[in-house]
DNA sequence: TCAATCACG
DNA sequence: ACGTACGTGATTGAA
């Protein structure tokens, strides 16, 4: 409760810039070891939305007049579909061809029950647990995010493998190749160097097995969105467009649209986003609108 | 000055 | 037997 006082209902207001009647933050380029951006002075990357008093002050963040409306435009899953295309692992392409919920789609696979009895406990589970093997999770971790002991973890991690062979073969693989050449790239050629891959620490070296695995996912999905916001401020800068683009958030890039563009904007921003490149996967961007950031979402 | 906590993806 | 999920930034309070 502090915590949203003193960091934002605080600390925001004296961050508007007498000029222009707004917050400006900084886009670091240079400062994450997989290739996001970060944003400081003031963070605008972590603006509360989870809390009911944080969608309040989600709610604070409007369009510049009432000419313009917010809109923003997420990658759905881009991730999980990210390792599904990159290790090739078929039965994961397969739910993403067929549009499926992929929680669902994995909670049937792990508990092994038909898609259509999965119930919310399981898809919650197979939730954290798709989320927790790019991060490289282990029983006990998971027995610590769930209501499962570890026992019960390590059965549905081992599900979870035995369902997705070759996502399985393919961590394996990153981790040999950091092994071999000391770095792991991203889908655009982006290394991150793991110093520790070797190391005769078993902690110390695992912690780099992990970052084998997940720093190509996550740098890829950077890799991508960037080259979709080089894409679109092209676009919006020869058409020149009123609107402009003025956040991005990991996977959701935020625009502030004149209502006249509204229908010419969305769609530029959906393709850009959807072709930035092409995967074994199509990529699925989710655009909203509203009258502040909490309605767009 | 630094670790812990908690906000986001 | 061991420790145990990736990437950030702002605030707080102990050392």
């Amino acid at each position: 409760m502090d915590k949203l006082l003193n960091t934002y209902v605080k600390a925001l207001p004296n961050e508007i810039n007498s000029d222009t009647g707004r917050i400006h933050t900084k886009f670091n380029q240079a400062v994450t070891s997989t290739g996001r951006l970060s944003s400081n002075n003031p963070n605008l990357q972590n603006i509360p939305i989870r809390t009911e008093n944080g969608q309040k002050i989600r709610k604070a963040f409007t369009p510049r007049n009432k000419d313009f409306i917010l809109m923003c435009a997420d990658y759905s899953q881009i991730e999980l579909r990210i390792i599904a295309s990159l290790s090739g692992d078929v039965n994961m392409i397969d739910a993403f061809n067929k549009d499926e919920d992929i929680h669902t789609s994995t909670a049937a696979r792990i508990f092994n029950v038909p898609h259509n009895k999965v119930s919310r406990e399981q898809r919650s589970n197979a939730k954290t647990v798709n989320f927790g093997i790019i991060y490289g999770v282990s029983a006990f971790g998971l027995s610590q995010q769930t209501n499962l002991n570890r026992k019960e973890s390590k059965i549905l991690i081992d599900n979870y493998y035995e369902n997705y062979p070759t996502l399985k073969e393919y961590m394996s693989k990153q981790i040999d190749f950091a092994r071999e050449n000391g770095y792991v790239e991203t889908l655009m050629g982006r290394r991150r160097y793991l110093t520790n891959i070797n190391s005769q620490n078993g902690m110390i070296r695992s912690a780099d097995e992990r970052n084998a695995v997940n720093a190509p996912i996550q740098g890829s999905a950077a890799d991508i969105i960037k080259i979709a916001m080089k894409n679109i401020f092209n676009i919006f800068n020869q058409k020149q467009f009123k609107s402009k683009m003025i956040l991005q958030v990991h996977d959701e890039l935020v625009f502030d649209v004149h209502l006249s563009e509204l229908d010419k904007i969305k769609k530029v921003v959906k393709n850009s986003m959807e072709s930035a490149v092409t995967l074994d996967i199509p990529l699925k961007v989710d655009i909203g609108t509203g009258k502040n950031w909490l309605e767009a979402h």
